[in-house]
DNA sequence: AGATTGATCCAT
DNA sequence: TGGATCAATCTG
């Protein structure tokens, strides 16, 4: 078998436009490390958020006391609660100061997909005493890239979930999916009207 | 389809 | 300071 070298993503990985680094972390591999050992899973669903103008994201309004880790520099972990009962897992991408983050959404370890934002952190033990964490060094959550090259035409994507409020920017097609290899999408198609 | 749950944000 | 809102999940 041939050896691929594990590489833990750093500053200038995230630091890239938002949209690039959504799709490059589908395939790799996010590693938790707590009292209990280390467990990780391949990163399967992420959703971008990009920028001020973002409607959908939680920086639209400004910077407040929750979103001021998404203004802060690439690589940290923004962490929060959302309806008051599951923890959503995000990582700052671009220059700091500008306000972008990447939501991952899904993840499979070995067979078994943790499809769900809540699934992923709640399975991980990740809240929110890990906000503003930083995920280059190594220690406690970061990611890995494994060397497992990802095909563009293994890569759907999607509206993101749950921000219907964000008008046209409910419409962006930011979220991405690393589709099973039998679920590539065919050729498209055209279909008949109804 | 409806309940759940509590931090966050801004002003009926 | 109160109350609407919410980047979701579970159970019917």
């Amino acid at each position: 078998m041939k050896a691929t070298r594990t590489r833990i993503l750093s500053r200038p990985d995230f630091s890239r436009p938002t949209l690039e680094v959504a799709r490059t972390l589908l395939g790799t591999y996010l590693v938790r490390r707590n009292k209990s050992g280390v467990r990780s899973a391949r990163i399967i669903e992420v959703e971008a958020y990009v920028g001020p103008e973002d409607r959908a994201s939680h920086a639209s309004r400004g910077r407040t006391n929750r979103t001021g880790v998404m203004f802060g520099p690439p690589g940290i972990a923004y962490v929060y609660l959302v309806y008051g009962m599951h923890h959503c897992l995000n990582v700052v991408t671009e220059r700091e100061g500008y306000p972008a983050a990447v939501l991952i959404r899904a993840v499979a370890q070995d067979s078994t997909l943790i499809d769900g934002p809540g699934r992923v952190t709640r399975r991980y033990e990740i809240d929110r005493s890990l906000n503003g964490l930083d995920m280059t060094m190594g220690q406690v959550l970061w990611i890995e890239d494994r060397g497992e090259r990802v095909a563009t035409d293994q890569i759907g994507a999607y509206p993101r979930i749950g921000v219907d409020y964000a008008g046209k920017w409910a419409a962006k097609l930011w979220r991405f999916r690393l589709e099973a290899r039998n679920e590539r999408k065919p050729p498209a198609r055209r279909l008949r009207t109804p």
